[in-house]
DNA sequence: GCCGTTTTCGGCCCGACTGTTTTCAGTCG
């Protein structure tokens, strides 16, 4: 089986998590879990590179040592480190480092005392009331290990973006009334727009003698509180999600949204970077010896540290900073650029509205054209179009187009990409449309090799103009299929295709790493909504969100073009 | 284990909260 970055990852994770509870030097684990991060974001194939002879250690935080690792489980598969540490642990035991409240230390003396190996075990233990028998434990961390081993067991996932979205804003609202409060605002990887968040990260600046905390206890849909002092609280809702709530006075807002909204590894980075200053940087602000000099905004923190202000989404910690430093950080796409969306549905497949309805939402959003890309008929559950009905649609828009004014519909078709690399609509049908969006609906299990190739003969068809979706995802409940996008992307810059940024919350596909890749491949993305009804042209900000974690400036778009310059980019490959 | 406009050795981000601790260790973000 070919080793993919992932499968690196996984096994540098592997490695800190024995080594941790093995109590080695921290900053060795560090540099694997660092590591781990970096491969794990990587837009190019390690294996790849390995093939390629590249030197592994032009990567950041990887060094000779991680560097021959890499090579060798590409080679064998196989980690003989990572093996000879699993020989001396329980093969499990690093799951154990995943149940909230428990750290190396207490992993360790669980195992040595209790034989403690597995969550399961975990879990019995501590309902046997043999935990609180042990030094440095008592019956309050007895009950809370039980408490976090069942959910854990259970499998508290992480919230899709939108799902959080819902939850932060009401909140907000909520917290924002409190008596004393100031500002309000949701940072952590909501801020950054990941694709899915762990949990709330909610900043407040308040004046003393605030009730805000009190007020966020009472919140009804607080189903439990996790810890609560002065100006940090924990809480579950009872939807699950957890939030995390910290109060800071006005002066030190912006070193505190800075620190709270991550990432960690940014974050580790500007400390870092303000050491070398002679600085010291907190949540409170940025420090010369006992002065602050800054914190008030986050301009200042990052002023202070001599570089611009960096967007949220950028914040990863993949060369961001190294980017403000030279002036070269991207203008990032807002909603405002899109000047039109190339994937739409209406009532002829499986949308909910009619041309005109969704044509106004469109204009009402702020676009001046809008695709309609009906399925085709190979999803009959959609109700996809055959060339006649299509023909039909094509008549209608062009009526419409007649009597719309600030708006104007292309002619579109999401059309099915069979399995054998075809599309699912004779030649003539798609003659008169104005693009061809191909997707892939169906065989998501080929090989790594027939899907990437099934993909690049649809992309060599004459009218194919935009790839939806390209790896089909749908977070959370559908992985990716295996497909080479490196080969797909540098394909789609020969034929003079384009990839979709899907915007709708459960796809965000392409993702922001594939993104990059686009961008460094020169190909235009477009961000769609792939919207079934007027209310989701509203989802367009969650691509805006992903393509801003993907670097995307306005020119790396295709749907940022006025129409004109759409059109003729659209005929390049006629 | 990585890294280097002081360096190939000696550094490596910083503080809050909890529980069990009588002064702090462990965990988390």
């Amino acid at each position: 089986m070919p080793i993919h970055n992932a499968d690196i990852a996984a096994a540098f994770t592997e490695m800190a998590d024995l080594l941790e509870i093995q109590q080695a030097n921290p900053f060795r684990i560090r540099a694997y879990r660092n590591a781990a991060r970096i491969v794990g974001e990587l837009a190019r194939e390690v294996r790849a590179m390995v093939e390629r002879h590249e030197d592994l250690t032009e990567l950041p935080g990887i060094g000779e040592d991680l560097a021959a690792k890499m090579r060798e489980i590409v080679d064998s598969g196989r980690c003989r480190a990572l093996d000879r540490l699993k020989s001396e642990l329980p093969p499990a035991i690093g799951e154990l480092l995943r149940v909230p409240g428990l750290g190396p230390k207490r992993v360790r003396t669980l195992w040595h005392e209790l034989e403690v190996q597995t969550p399961e075990q975990l879990a019995r233990a501590a309902r046997d009331g043999r935990i609180r028998a042990l030094s440095g434990f008592g019956a309050k961390s007895e009950a809370n290990i039980l408490k976090s081993v069942e959910e854990h067991l259970s499998k508290a996932r992480r919230l899709k973006l939108a799902t959080a979205a819902q939850y932060a804003h009401s909140l907000v609202d909520r917290l924002s009334a409190a008596q004393g409060v100031i500002r309000v605002e949701v940072a952590g990887s909501y801020r950054r727009a990941r694709d899915t968040v762990g949990d709330l990260d909610i900043l407040i600046a308040a004046r003393a003698g605030s009730d805000v905390m009190a007020r966020f206890a009472a919140c009804d849909e607080v189903a439990q509180v996790l810890a609560q002092g002065p100006t940090r609280a924990g809480a579950v809702l009872k939807s699950g999600l957890q939030v995390d709530l910290r109060v800071v006075e006005e002066a030190a807002y912006g070193a505190a949204l800075c620190y709270f909204t991550g990432s960690k590894a940014h974050n580790i980075a500007l400390r870092r970077l303000a050491q070398e200053r002679g600085l010291k940087l907190n949540e409170y602000g940025v420090f010369r010896g006992r002065n602050r000099i800054a914190g008030d905004s986050e301009g200042s923190v990052y002023r202070a540290l001599g570089l611009p202000w960096i967007a949220p989404e950028l914040r990863e910690d993949r060369g961001e900073i190294a980017a403000a430093r030279a002036g070269r950080l991207p203008r990032l796409v807002q909603l405002g650029d899109l000047r039109g969306d190339l994937h739409a549905h209406t009532r002829a497949s499986d949308g909910h509205h009619t041309l005109q309805e969704m044509a106004l939402a469109a204009k009402a959003t702020g676009l001046t054209y809008l695709a309609i890309t009906e399925h085709s008929r190979r999803l009959a559950m959609a109700r996809g179009l055959d060339p006649r009905r299509l023909a039909e649609q094509c008549e209608e828009i062009d009526r419409l187009n007649e009597t719309l004014s600030g708006i104007v519909l292309l002619k579109g078709i999401e059309v099915d990409i069979l399995e054998d690399g075809s599309l699912d609509l004779p030649d003539a049908a798609l003659a008169r449309l104005d693009l061809v969006v191909g997707a892939v609906h169906s065989h998501f299990d080929l090989s790594r090799r027939k899907q990437t190739e099934r993909i690049l003969r649809a992309m060599d068809h004459r009218r194919f103009t935009l790839l939806a979706h390209p790896t089909g995802r749908l977070i959370e409940s559908r992985p990716p299929y295996d497909v080479d996008m490196l080969r797909l992307v540098r394909h789609a810059k020969t034929r003079g295709c384009y990839l979709e940024l899907n915007a709708h919350p459960d796809r965000l596909d392409l993702s922001d790493s594939h993104c990059l890749i686009a961008k460094e491949e020169g190909v235009l993305v477009s961000i769609n909504s792939d919207a079934h009804s007027r209310e989701e042209f509203a989802n367009l900000r969650f691509g805006i969100g992903q393509a801003r974690r993907g670097w995307l400036a306005p020119a790396d778009l295709l749907n940022s073009r006025p129409l004109a310059e759409l059109r003729r980019l659209l005929a390049r490959n006629r």
